[in-house]
DNA sequence: CGATCGGATGTTATATCATAACATCTATCT
DNA sequence: AGATAGATGTTATGATATAACATCCGATCG
């Protein structure tokens, strides 16, 4: 499943790795201080080690919490969409190509050339709507 | 469903008729900018405003900027979807129906109960696309 | 009236996220 | 050797956002 086109250096696989393993989006800060002691000490190398994974498509970005994810299918992908529960925090990469073909007729429609959409549904996940009923639970979050 | 509008604050008043005239997504601190010397001077209670104006579904947040837009169609909707020039700057918000009905029936299927949709798409307005002929020209951004 | 309550704001300080600018190191190619 | 490209280190700063606590003011109610 690992399709790397490019080498990876020693920090990004680092990097990739750590998300991969957190299973869950991680801040540059997580992520630094995961790799203090290790050679990492400064903000510029986590974020650079983020930039060249998310252009090789191995991440992605999620915009509405500022944090990093490891892409669940890691094809380049100029579309990514992801249900993030508000509860307990579980963040799902979905994949649904109708819904891409029809975002990018939509702006193509309009006369927008879309060369990146990013989809980011926020909410309840399936078991915390059923856990739901009226009362809250411990409020996870970022 | 009858739509009550809670009254807004001089401050809320201020920072919405900002955000229409200016017709483009503003940062919270461009917003505190302009209103320095009217008895605003401090990040709060910009935020504590803008805060307030989308919940009332009069602006939204626009994540990929970490900025600021009025809705071009103040209902309340819980979907929102804009396309965003990264050449100029320009910032359309789209409405159409079957997105959003499509994007609640993929979130539903997969047990995701979504109370809030960000669509944005980044690329080139159709103005831009046409001016584009292989060269770059004066990337605007933010 | 006076109590009290909610909404908004002021104020200070700090937390969190991200990049600029410049130096160094190494592998690779010519 | 010289040149190039990519990665990293290091220092400093910029940009975005919130915590915590105090004050003010209008509405409501006994
Ligand atoms: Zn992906
Ligand atoms: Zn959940
Ligand atoms: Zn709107
Ligand atoms: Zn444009």
């Amino acid at each position: 499943m690992t399709v790397r086109r490019q080498p990876l250096s020693q920090t990004q696989t680092r990097v990739l790795d750590l998300l991969s393993a957190a299973g869950r989006p991680l801040s540059a800060y997580d992520l630094l201080g995961k790799l203090r002691g290790e050679g990492v000490n400064a903000p510029p190398t986590v974020y650079r080690a983020l930039e060249k994974l998310v252009r090789e498509g191995l991440v992605h970005r999620i915009e509405s919490l500022n944090a990093f994810v490891a892409c669940s299918t890691p094809h380049h992908h100029d579309m990514a969409t992801f249900a993030i529960c508000d509860q307990c925090g579980l963040v799902t990469e979905l994949t649904d190509r109708p819904l891409q073909e029809q975002l990018a007729a939509m702006s193509s429609r309009s006369g927008f050339h879309a060369t990146r959409m990013m989809v980011e549904l926020r909410g309840h996940c399936a078991a915390c709507a059923a856990k739901a009923h009226g009362h809250g639970a411990s409020d996870h979050a970022h």
